[in-house]
DNA sequence: AATCCAGACAACCGCGAACGA
DNA sequence: GTCGTTCGCGGTTGTCTGGAT
Protein backbone atom coordinates (compact mmCIF):
# COMPACT_ATOMS: atom_id res chain seq x y z
CA UNK A 1 0.00 0.00 0.00
CA UNK A 2 1.68 3.21 -0.79
CA UNK A 3 1.99 5.30 2.10
CA UNK A 4 0.61 2.45 4.35
CA UNK A 5 1.86 2.53 7.70
CA UNK A 6 2.98 -1.08 7.63
CA UNK A 7 4.98 -0.38 4.57
CA UNK A 8 7.32 1.01 6.20
CA UNK A 9 8.38 -0.91 9.03
CA UNK A 10 11.21 -2.64 8.61
CA UNK A 11 12.10 -6.64 8.21
CA UNK A 12 8.79 -6.76 5.78
CA UNK A 13 9.42 -9.25 3.39
CA UNK A 14 9.10 -8.20 -0.63
CA UNK A 15 9.50 -9.65 -3.89
CA UNK A 16 8.03 -13.24 -4.81
CA UNK A 17 6.23 -15.38 -2.66
CA UNK A 18 7.26 -18.75 -1.76
CA UNK A 19 5.53 -21.76 -1.46
CA UNK A 20 5.51 -21.59 2.32
CA UNK A 21 4.02 -18.38 2.05
CA UNK A 22 1.25 -19.18 -0.35
CA UNK A 23 0.46 -22.01 2.37
CA UNK A 24 0.01 -19.79 5.24
CA UNK A 25 -1.74 -16.88 3.28
CA UNK A 26 -4.30 -19.79 1.88
CA UNK A 27 -4.96 -21.48 4.84
CA UNK A 28 -5.72 -17.84 6.68
CA UNK A 29 -8.04 -16.87 4.27
CA UNK A 30 -9.31 -20.14 3.51
CA UNK A 31 -10.57 -20.49 7.54
CA UNK A 32 -10.97 -17.00 8.41
CA UNK A 33 -11.58 -14.80 5.35
CA UNK A 34 -9.38 -12.21 4.59
CA UNK A 35 -11.32 -9.19 6.72
CA UNK A 36 -8.91 -6.41 7.06
CA UNK A 37 -6.12 -6.90 4.98
CA UNK A 38 -3.92 -4.43 7.18
CA UNK A 39 -3.96 -7.28 10.04
CA UNK A 40 -4.02 -10.35 7.71
CA UNK A 41 -0.17 -11.04 7.59
CA UNK A 42 -0.04 -11.11 11.71
CA UNK A 43 -2.46 -13.30 11.70
CA UNK A 44 -1.31 -15.79 9.26
CA UNK A 45 1.92 -15.29 10.18
CA UNK A 46 3.72 -13.84 7.44
CA UNK A 47 6.12 -11.22 7.38
CA UNK A 48 4.75 -8.66 4.52
CA UNK A 49 2.07 -6.16 4.18
CA UNK A 50 -1.48 -6.35 4.15
CA UNK A 51 -1.39 -5.20 0.13
CA UNK A 52 0.96 -7.83 -0.32
CA UNK A 53 -1.23 -9.94 1.03
CA UNK A 54 -4.36 -9.11 -1.21
CA UNK A 55 -2.14 -8.26 -4.01
CA UNK A 56 -1.11 -12.23 -4.03
CA UNK A 57 -4.75 -13.29 -2.82
CA UNK A 58 -6.16 -11.88 -6.02
CA UNK A 59 -3.44 -12.35 -8.74
CA UNK A 60 -2.73 -15.77 -7.86
CA UNK A 61 -3.78 -17.78 -4.89
CA UNK A 62 -8.19 -17.14 -5.14
CA UNK A 63 -9.34 -20.48 -6.15
CA UNK A 64 -12.05 -18.60 -8.89
CA UNK A 65 -8.94 -17.94 -10.79
CA UNK A 66 -8.68 -19.31 -14.52
CA UNK A 67 -4.95 -20.33 -14.99
CA UNK A 68 -3.27 -20.44 -18.48
CA UNK A 69 -3.27 -19.02 -21.75
CA UNK A 70 -6.13 -16.69 -22.96
CA UNK A 71 -8.41 -18.10 -25.57
CA UNK A 72 -9.29 -16.16 -29.42
CA UNK A 73 -12.57 -15.11 -27.69
CA UNK A 74 -10.58 -13.84 -24.39
CA UNK A 75 -8.53 -12.16 -26.64
CA UNK A 76 -11.12 -10.36 -28.92
CA UNK A 77 -13.13 -9.31 -25.69
CA UNK A 78 -10.43 -7.85 -24.31
CA UNK A 79 -9.92 -5.61 -27.65
CA UNK A 80 -13.55 -5.00 -27.74
CA UNK A 81 -13.97 -3.93 -24.00
CA UNK A 82 -10.49 -1.64 -24.72
CA UNK A 83 -12.14 0.04 -27.10
CA UNK A 84 -14.74 0.82 -25.41
CA UNK A 85 -13.43 1.52 -21.38
CA UNK A 86 -9.85 2.34 -21.99
CA UNK A 87 -7.19 1.20 -19.81
CA UNK A 88 -9.71 0.52 -16.85
CA UNK A 89 -8.44 -2.90 -16.16
CA UNK A 90 -10.60 -3.73 -13.48
CA UNK A 91 -13.60 -3.17 -15.10
CA UNK A 92 -12.36 -5.36 -18.32
CA UNK A 93 -11.69 -8.07 -15.88
CA UNK A 94 -15.22 -8.27 -14.28
CA UNK A 95 -16.45 -9.09 -18.00
CA UNK A 96 -13.72 -12.18 -17.38
CA UNK A 97 -14.46 -14.52 -15.09
CA UNK A 98 -11.59 -16.12 -13.35
CA UNK A 99 -9.24 -13.11 -14.93
CA UNK A 100 -7.77 -10.57 -12.89
CA UNK A 101 -6.98 -7.21 -13.57
CA UNK A 102 -2.77 -7.58 -13.46
CA UNK A 103 -2.98 -10.71 -15.83
CA UNK A 104 -5.04 -8.91 -18.39
CA UNK A 105 -3.32 -5.24 -18.50
CA UNK A 106 -0.13 -7.96 -18.65
CA UNK A 107 -1.44 -9.45 -21.67
CA UNK A 108 -2.21 -6.37 -22.94
CA UNK A 109 0.92 -4.52 -22.71
CA UNK A 110 3.07 -7.69 -24.04
CA UNK A 111 0.69 -9.18 -26.59
CA UNK A 112 -2.11 -7.56 -28.03
CA UNK A 113 -0.61 -4.55 -28.36
CA UNK A 114 1.84 -5.72 -30.67
CA UNK A 115 -0.55 -7.23 -32.54
CA UNK A 116 -2.78 -4.62 -32.85
CA UNK A 117 0.58 -2.70 -34.15
CA UNK A 118 1.40 -5.30 -36.63
CA UNK A 119 -2.39 -4.79 -37.61
CA UNK A 120 -1.57 -1.58 -38.70
CA UNK A 121 -3.95 -0.50 -35.74
CA UNK A 122 -3.20 1.77 -32.61
CA UNK A 123 -3.64 0.11 -29.45
CA UNK A 124 -4.48 3.51 -27.87
CA UNK A 125 -7.11 4.70 -29.74
CA UNK A 126 -8.45 1.43 -32.07
CA UNK A 127 -7.97 3.83 -34.69
CA UNK A 128 -5.50 2.93 -37.81
CA UNK A 129 -2.07 3.74 -37.18
CA UNK A 130 -1.82 6.14 -40.03
CA UNK A 131 -4.50 8.43 -39.16
CA UNK A 132 -3.11 8.37 -35.59
CA UNK A 133 -0.11 9.71 -37.21
CA UNK A 134 -2.22 12.41 -38.58
CA UNK A 135 -3.55 13.29 -35.53
CA UNK A 136 -0.10 14.32 -34.20
CA UNK A 137 0.68 10.87 -32.34
CA UNK A 138 -1.53 11.82 -28.84
CA UNK A 139 -2.33 7.95 -28.99
CA UNK A 140 -1.82 8.00 -25.45
CA UNK A 141 -4.17 10.24 -24.58
CA UNK A 142 -7.55 8.81 -27.09
CA UNK A 143 -9.25 6.54 -24.82
CA UNK A 144 -10.43 7.48 -21.41
CA UNK A 145 -8.91 6.24 -17.97
CA UNK A 146 -10.48 5.61 -14.96
CA UNK A 147 -10.03 9.11 -13.83
CA UNK A 148 -11.78 10.33 -16.35
CA UNK A 149 -14.35 7.61 -17.56
CA UNK A 150 -15.04 6.17 -14.22
CA UNK A 151 -15.85 9.46 -12.26
CA UNK A 152 -18.32 11.21 -14.31
CA UNK A 153 -16.71 12.71 -17.11
CA UNK A 154 -18.08 10.78 -19.51
CA UNK A 155 -20.02 13.56 -20.53
CA UNK A 156 -17.67 15.67 -22.51
CA UNK A 157 -16.04 12.55 -23.92
CA UNK A 158 -15.31 13.41 -27.88
CA UNK A 159 -15.80 11.19 -30.83
CA UNK A 160 -12.48 9.46 -30.37
CA UNK A 161 -14.27 7.18 -27.81
CA UNK A 162 -16.35 5.75 -30.12
CA UNK A 163 -15.89 2.52 -31.59
CA UNK A 164 -13.38 2.42 -33.78
CA UNK A 165 -13.34 1.99 -37.61
CA UNK A 166 -13.13 -1.30 -37.99
CA UNK A 167 -11.42 -1.80 -41.67
CA UNK A 168 -10.61 -4.77 -43.05
CA UNK A 169 -7.50 -4.90 -40.30
CA UNK A 170 -10.10 -4.89 -37.60
CA UNK A 171 -11.86 -8.06 -39.55
CA UNK A 172 -8.85 -9.24 -39.43
CA UNK A 173 -8.02 -8.88 -35.75
CA UNK A 174 -10.97 -10.48 -34.90
CA UNK A 175 -11.97 -13.07 -37.26
CA UNK A 176 -7.80 -14.66 -36.25
CA UNK A 177 -6.79 -14.42 -39.88
CA UNK A 178 -9.40 -16.65 -41.37
CA UNK A 179 -9.38 -13.60 -44.00
CA UNK A 180 -12.40 -11.76 -45.33
CA UNK A 181 -13.74 -11.56 -48.64
CA UNK A 182 -17.00 -8.72 -48.29
CA UNK A 183 -18.92 -11.25 -45.87
CA UNK A 184 -17.78 -11.59 -42.38
CA UNK A 185 -17.55 -14.77 -40.61
CA UNK A 186 -20.04 -16.21 -37.90
CA UNK A 187 -16.32 -15.85 -35.80
CA UNK A 188 -16.00 -12.01 -36.15
CA UNK A 189 -20.13 -11.16 -35.68
CA UNK A 190 -19.83 -13.26 -32.21
CA UNK A 191 -16.88 -11.09 -31.14
CA UNK A 192 -17.22 -7.62 -32.81
CA UNK A 193 -20.69 -6.03 -32.62
CA UNK A 194 -21.95 -4.45 -35.70
CA UNK A 195 -21.31 -0.88 -34.60
CA UNK A 196 -17.56 -2.30 -35.17
CA UNK A 197 -17.80 -2.90 -38.78
CA UNK A 198 -16.34 -0.27 -41.01
CA UNK A 199 -19.44 1.83 -42.28
CA UNK A 200 -16.86 4.60 -43.03
CA UNK A 201 -15.09 3.33 -45.56
CA UNK A 202 -18.03 0.72 -47.08
CA UNK A 203 -20.38 3.80 -46.67
CA UNK A 204 -17.79 5.91 -48.50
CA UNK A 205 -17.33 8.54 -45.72
CA UNK A 206 -14.85 10.30 -44.27
CA UNK A 207 -12.76 9.92 -41.09
CA UNK A 208 -13.51 9.81 -38.59
CA UNK A 209 -16.91 7.78 -37.53
CA UNK A 210 -19.78 9.91 -37.62
CA UNK A 211 -22.94 8.84 -36.69
CA UNK A 212 -24.58 11.85 -38.64
CA UNK A 213 -23.64 9.31 -41.88
CA UNK A 214 -24.53 6.35 -40.73
CA UNK A 215 -26.54 4.13 -42.38
CA UNK A 216 -30.53 4.84 -41.80
CA UNK A 217 -31.18 1.47 -40.46
CA UNK A 218 -29.02 -1.62 -39.96
CA UNK A 219 -31.15 -2.87 -42.65
CA UNK A 220 -29.55 -0.74 -45.06
CA UNK A 221 -26.20 -1.50 -43.74
CA UNK A 222 -26.11 -5.34 -43.36
CA UNK A 223 -27.18 -4.69 -47.26
CA UNK A 224 -24.52 -2.82 -47.75
CA UNK A 225 -21.93 -5.17 -45.97
CA UNK A 226 -23.78 -8.55 -47.19
CA UNK A 227 -24.31 -9.45 -43.57
CA UNK A 228 -27.73 -11.12 -43.19
CA UNK A 229 -30.25 -8.77 -41.45
CA UNK A 230 -31.28 -11.46 -39.06
CA UNK A 231 -27.86 -11.42 -37.47
CA UNK A 232 -28.81 -7.67 -35.92
CA UNK A 233 -28.53 -7.82 -33.24
CA UNK A 234 -25.44 -10.14 -33.07
CA UNK A 235 -25.86 -13.08 -31.59
CA UNK A 236 -26.44 -13.71 -28.26
CA UNK A 237 -23.61 -16.47 -27.86
CA UNK A 238 -21.05 -13.14 -26.61
CA UNK A 239 -23.63 -11.98 -23.68
CA UNK A 240 -23.26 -15.90 -22.55
CA UNK A 241 -19.34 -14.68 -22.74
CA UNK A 242 -19.27 -11.46 -21.38
CA UNK A 243 -21.48 -9.10 -18.63
CA UNK A 244 -23.06 -6.68 -21.07
CA UNK A 245 -23.34 -3.15 -20.02
CA UNK A 246 -24.39 -0.11 -22.05
CA UNK A 247 -22.50 2.72 -22.31
CA UNK A 248 -23.70 6.35 -23.02
CA UNK A 249 -21.28 8.46 -24.85
CA UNK A 250 -21.68 12.29 -25.09
CA UNK A 251 -20.25 15.46 -26.32
CA UNK A 252 -21.09 18.53 -24.03
CA UNK A 253 -24.57 18.77 -26.64
CA UNK A 254 -26.12 15.48 -25.63
CA UNK A 255 -26.20 12.36 -26.10
CA UNK A 256 -24.10 11.25 -29.42
CA UNK A 257 -23.60 7.28 -29.06
CA UNK A 258 -25.95 4.97 -27.19
CA UNK A 259 -23.85 1.47 -27.70
CA UNK A 260 -22.93 -1.17 -25.78
CA UNK A 261 -19.90 -3.26 -25.15
CA UNK A 262 -19.85 -7.20 -25.63
CA UNK A 263 -21.90 -7.12 -28.77
CA UNK A 264 -24.98 -7.31 -27.05
CA UNK A 265 -26.79 -5.14 -29.43
CA UNK A 266 -29.40 -2.69 -28.41
CA UNK A 267 -30.04 -1.03 -31.51
CA UNK A 268 -32.42 -2.59 -33.73
CA UNK A 269 -34.68 -1.56 -36.54
CA UNK A 270 -37.20 -0.69 -34.45
CA UNK A 271 -35.54 1.93 -31.67
CA UNK A 272 -35.50 5.40 -32.73
CA UNK A 273 -31.66 5.55 -31.62
CA UNK A 274 -29.40 5.98 -33.38
CA UNK A 275 -30.21 4.40 -36.55
CA UNK A 276 -33.01 6.30 -37.52
CA UNK A 277 -30.65 9.44 -38.39
CA UNK A 278 -34.30 11.12 -38.97
CA UNK A 279 -34.63 10.98 -34.98
CA UNK A 280 -31.40 10.65 -33.67
CA UNK A 281 -31.27 13.61 -32.05
CA UNK A 282 -34.82 13.93 -30.77
CA UNK A 283 -33.46 12.80 -27.29
CA UNK A 284 -31.62 15.28 -26.69
CA UNK A 285 -30.71 14.63 -22.85
CA UNK A 286 -29.55 16.98 -19.71
CA UNK A 287 -26.07 16.62 -18.57
CA UNK A 288 -27.24 15.06 -15.64
CA UNK A 289 -29.43 12.85 -17.46
CA UNK A 290 -27.24 10.82 -19.30
CA UNK A 291 -24.61 11.50 -16.29
CA UNK A 292 -27.08 9.20 -13.90
CA UNK A 293 -27.41 6.82 -16.78
CA UNK A 294 -23.68 6.05 -16.67
CA UNK A 295 -23.15 5.95 -13.48
CA UNK A 296 -25.97 3.04 -13.44
CA UNK A 297 -24.40 1.48 -16.17
CA UNK A 298 -23.52 -1.67 -13.58
CA UNK A 299 -26.99 -2.07 -13.39
CA UNK A 300 -28.58 -1.88 -16.67
CA UNK A 301 -25.70 -4.39 -17.31
CA UNK A 302 -26.62 -6.30 -14.38
CA UNK A 303 -30.02 -6.74 -15.79
CA UNK A 304 -29.33 -7.09 -19.20
CA UNK A 305 -27.31 -10.06 -18.68
CA UNK A 306 -29.95 -11.65 -16.79
CA UNK A 307 -31.45 -13.78 -19.66
CA UNK A 308 -28.11 -15.28 -20.16
CA UNK A 309 -27.47 -16.45 -16.87
CA UNK A 310 -29.63 -19.67 -15.83
CA UNK A 311 -26.21 -21.85 -15.72
CA UNK A 312 -24.18 -19.05 -16.70
CA UNK A 313 -20.85 -17.93 -15.21
CA UNK A 314 -22.99 -15.91 -12.76
CA UNK A 315 -24.78 -18.44 -11.13
CA UNK A 316 -25.05 -15.94 -7.85
CA UNK A 317 -26.97 -13.52 -9.91
CA UNK A 318 -30.78 -12.89 -8.89
CA UNK A 319 -32.30 -11.45 -11.83
CA UNK A 320 -35.82 -10.51 -10.10
CA UNK A 321 -34.15 -8.74 -7.37
CA UNK A 322 -31.51 -7.20 -10.15
CA UNK A 323 -35.04 -5.99 -12.13
CA UNK A 324 -36.84 -4.66 -9.40
CA UNK A 325 -33.49 -2.58 -8.47
CA UNK A 326 -33.29 -0.75 -11.66
CA UNK A 327 -37.11 -0.76 -12.90
CA UNK A 328 -37.18 2.62 -12.11
CA UNK A 329 -34.51 3.40 -14.27
CA UNK A 330 -35.76 1.51 -17.18
CA UNK A 331 -39.39 3.53 -16.84
CA UNK A 332 -37.28 6.66 -16.48
CA UNK A 333 -35.79 5.69 -19.70
CA UNK A 334 -39.44 4.52 -21.27
CA UNK A 335 -40.70 8.21 -20.65
CA UNK A 336 -37.52 10.22 -22.96
CA UNK A 337 -38.45 7.33 -25.68
CA UNK A 338 -36.20 4.46 -25.16
CA UNK A 339 -37.57 0.92 -25.98
CA UNK A 340 -37.29 -1.59 -23.07
CA UNK A 341 -34.15 -3.11 -23.47
CA UNK A 342 -35.82 -6.68 -23.24
CA UNK A 343 -38.49 -5.66 -25.56
CA UNK A 344 -35.95 -4.66 -27.90
CA UNK A 345 -33.79 -7.70 -27.43
CA UNK A 346 -36.96 -10.29 -28.06
CA UNK A 347 -37.02 -10.86 -24.02
CA UNK A 348 -39.86 -11.25 -21.71
CA UNK A 349 -39.47 -10.64 -18.36
C1' DA B 1 29.05 -23.23 -22.26
C1' DA B 2 28.41 -18.44 -21.64
C1' DT B 3 26.15 -14.37 -22.69
C1' DC B 4 22.60 -11.51 -24.42
C1' DC B 5 18.00 -10.34 -25.28
C1' DA B 6 13.10 -10.25 -25.50
C1' DG B 7 8.82 -11.82 -23.77
C1' DA B 8 5.91 -13.18 -20.03
C1' DC B 9 4.63 -12.85 -15.61
C1' DA B 10 4.78 -11.28 -10.73
C1' DA B 11 5.05 -7.79 -7.59
C1' DC B 12 5.68 -3.05 -6.04
C1' DC B 13 4.58 1.89 -5.91
C1' DG B 14 1.92 6.00 -5.85
C1' DC B 15 -2.34 7.93 -5.98
C1' DG B 16 -7.12 8.83 -5.09
C1' DA B 17 -11.52 7.29 -3.14
C1' DA B 18 -14.08 5.54 0.62
C1' DC B 19 -14.90 5.15 5.25
C1' DG B 20 -15.02 5.80 10.15
C1' DA B 21 -13.60 8.32 14.33
C1' DG C 1 -15.42 19.31 8.21
C1' DT C 2 -10.95 17.18 9.19
C1' DC C 3 -7.86 13.60 9.71
C1' DG C 4 -6.10 9.02 9.67
C1' DT C 5 -6.62 4.47 7.89
C1' DT C 6 -7.74 1.16 4.50
C1' DC C 7 -8.70 -0.34 0.03
C1' DG C 8 -8.52 -0.66 -4.96
C1' DC C 9 -6.68 0.71 -9.24
C1' DG C 10 -3.35 1.53 -12.93
C1' DG C 11 1.41 2.39 -14.09
C1' DT C 12 5.84 0.77 -13.59
C1' DT C 13 9.57 -2.10 -12.36
C1' DG C 14 11.70 -6.45 -11.25
C1' DT C 15 12.42 -11.31 -12.05
C1' DC C 16 12.36 -15.44 -14.51
C1' DT C 17 12.74 -18.17 -18.62
C1' DG C 18 13.67 -19.70 -23.10
C1' DG C 19 15.67 -18.85 -27.51
C1' DA C 20 19.38 -16.88 -30.27
C1' DT C 21 24.13 -15.93 -30.92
Amino acid sequence: MGGHPCCYKQKLKKGLWSSEEDGKLLNYITQYGHGCWSSVPKLAGLQRCGKSCRLRWINYLRPDLKRGAFSQQEENLIIELHSLLGNRWSHIAGHLPGRTDNEIKNFWNSCIKKKLRQRGIDPATHKPLSEVKDDGNESEKKLPTSSQANKGNIVGMKKSFLPPQASSTAHESCSGGSGLSGKPSDHLLQCYSFRQINYADDMGVDHPFDYNTVPSSPSSLAMHNSIPVSTFPAPAIVAHQVKPSISLLSDNSGITSYSNCSGFSYCTDSTPFPWNCENKFDKQLSSTQVHSMVEDADKWSMYLQMPYLSGSSYPDAEPCQAYSNIKPEIEGLQTLGFPHPATNNGLTL
